[in-house]
Formats: C-alpha cells, sequence, structure tokens
DNA sequence: TATTGACTTAAAGTTAACTTTAAGTTGTAG
DNA sequence: CTACAACTTAAAGTTAACTTTAAGTCAATA
C-alpha cells in the first residue's frame, strides 16, 4: 500500500505539516516521491515513523534522531552504536519515570492533605498535624516540604 | 531565616532568574520585600516553591499554576476545588507514566534486537525473526510495528 | 477537459518558559 | 566611606518544535 503524507498523518495522529517538517530536518531519507513530487509513504515507513515517535517521547531533540537515522541507512556496521543509544535512552526513560513517581507521591500527599482539610472545613487541621497522625506513605514528602525550616 | 533571591535558587537548583520570571508571573504573592525592594524568601516560601514545582513536574503551564497560587490566597473557600486540581493532575502524572512506560517497552524491544543484531553481525537476524524466536514480553511491541501492513 | 481537494515549497509566525542585557541600586565587608 | 558582589527593573533575545501562509502544482472524479 502507498500513502499520501495526509493519509500516513491520520494513522499516526498528527498533523500533516508535521511530517513535512520530519522530512525537511532529514528524519526520513527513506521517503521515496512520486514523479510529481508527491511524498509515498509505504506500509514500511510506519515503522520507522513509530520509531521516531518513540525517540521522541524518550525525550530526544529531532536532531539527534536524524543522527540516528543516518546510522541506520549507513548499514550493520553502526548495529555497536545503535545498540548504546537505544541503551541510553532506555536509562533516561526509567529517569523519567521514577522522577514522575515522586512528582505523583506529592500529589498524593496534597489529594490527603486536601480531602483532610475538606472533611474538617479548613485547612488548618492537616496543617498543624503531628508526623503521627500522617499516613505513613505521605511522611516522607512532609519532610520533604519542611526540609528548608532544619538547613 | 531570611534567603535572597540567589540563595533560595540554590536550594532550588534553578536559576535565580527563573524566580524572577515566576515573581513577574504573579506565581509569588506572598513573597515580602526589603525596604530596599530586595526579595526576602522566607523558609516557609520554600514549600510554596516545592509544590509549584510539583505541578510543573506535572505538566501544568504557568498561568495554572499562578490560579491555583490565587485560590489558596483566597483561603478555606477554595479547599474543594483545589482538591479537583490535585486530583486532574494526579490522573495526568498517572498517564504520563503509563505512557513512559509504553515508551519503555518499545526501547526494551529495540535493545533486544540491536543485542541480537551485534551477537549475529546483521541486523538482518532479530528483522526475519518468527514471532516464536522472538521473546514473550517484546512481541506485542513487533506487533505494534507491523500494524501498517495489516491494514 | 474542467473542477476540486490535497498536495508542493519557502518563508514567516507561534508558543512557552525562560535567559540575557543594560542601566542602575542595595547592602555588607574592610 | 568605599568597593563590590549581588541585587533591581524593563525589554529584548533564545530555543525547539512545530504551524500557518501564500502561491502554485498534482491527480482523481464528473
Amino acid at each position: 500500500m502507498i500513502y499520501t503524507v495526509g493519509e500516513m498523518a491520520k494513522m499516526l495522529s498528527v498533523a500533516p505539516s508535521t511530517l513535512r517538517y520530519y522530512d525537511k530536518e532529514g528524519l526520513l531519507p527513506f521517503l521515496e516521491r512520486s514523479g510529481g513530487g508527491m511524498r509515498m509513504f509505504k506500509d514500511a515507513d510506519f515503522e520507522w515513523l513509530f520509531i521516531i515517535d518513540c525517540l521522541k517521547k524518550a525525550g530526544m531533540p529531532i536532531k539527534d534522531i536524524r543522527d540516528f537515522i543516518e546510522m541506520v541507512m549507513k548499514g550493520d556496521e553502526t548495529i555497536g552504536d545503535r545498540l548504546e543509544l537505544f541503551n541510553k535512552q532506555r536509562k533516561a526513560v526509567e529517569e523519567k519515570i521514577s522522577q514522575l513517581q515522586a512528582t505523583l507521591d506529592t500529589l498524593n500527599y496534597k489529594c490527603w492533605y486536601y480531602e483532610t482539610a475538606k472533611k474538617a472545613g479548613t485547612t488548618a487541621v492537616p496543617r498543624e498535624m503531628n508526623m503521627e497522625e500522617v499516613p505513613e506513605q505521605m511522611r516522607h514528602v512532609k519532610e520533604m516540604l519542611q526540609k528548608a525550616h532544619s538547613i
């Protein structure tokens, strides 16, 4: 199957202008054109775009993604570098997830805080609570928030 | 204790200009000034800034954070809205984490793919493998990548 | 063959969240 | 009292990743 830029964009849930931008930035050297100059996406190109999207979600800038695509175009001699690149991105995403987990801990604390305040009608109640009255999983967040006071 | 903008910036690992920018955008209405116009951060302000940072990490834009800060300044009548806001942000972060988990699955597949390619000396080996030869946890990624072919 | 919707390009515009610059002020250490 | 680092402001600059615009071309349908 052959797809136009609009069709492929729909398959990926992005704007056609995004795919044109990627092409201009050198991310799509594999892309073929019709005699009249129209972009012709193949089924196999979906895989390229899926991986590009994955690297974007991992936080990689467009220019670095282009460097990776160029590596792939060079062939098997770059396998080692590509493996290294994916190991690096894996680590980066693992770190992002654990950072977001810490953020989630803080949000959970604040949800508990405002649920408690709502029941009491005032934020004074959760605010003035002793550490023992705070649910165990929340305590490290409360400690974090009071960090400055203990310096 | 009282801190200058530079000292507080160091405590939060941000640039002093970032705190000045937040101030200009109305995120720090609690902040006091010296007679000469210098910003004077208190220990309690660390907690405000920690929560601002948490909301930023949750993906909230500066303007929405300002709206939240204004809610807090209004007092106990906004407790319900604040609880709703934090529940919303919690959900948003949970979704971000599961999106990143899917990205991690793809990266893990690619790491396996290039490890296999490296051992064989060519990407042809993992590329041409049947589904049964692919480790079980990786199979759904390979299926995803081949999605377009089956449409 | 004419219409029409989707395509083409280059170039300019957008957005958020800062960062830098320039000119001047404050506060502290010697 | 003088130096000087760190502060103050307003305004302009930066960056990435698109998006929009304008002027024109392609290709499928009636």
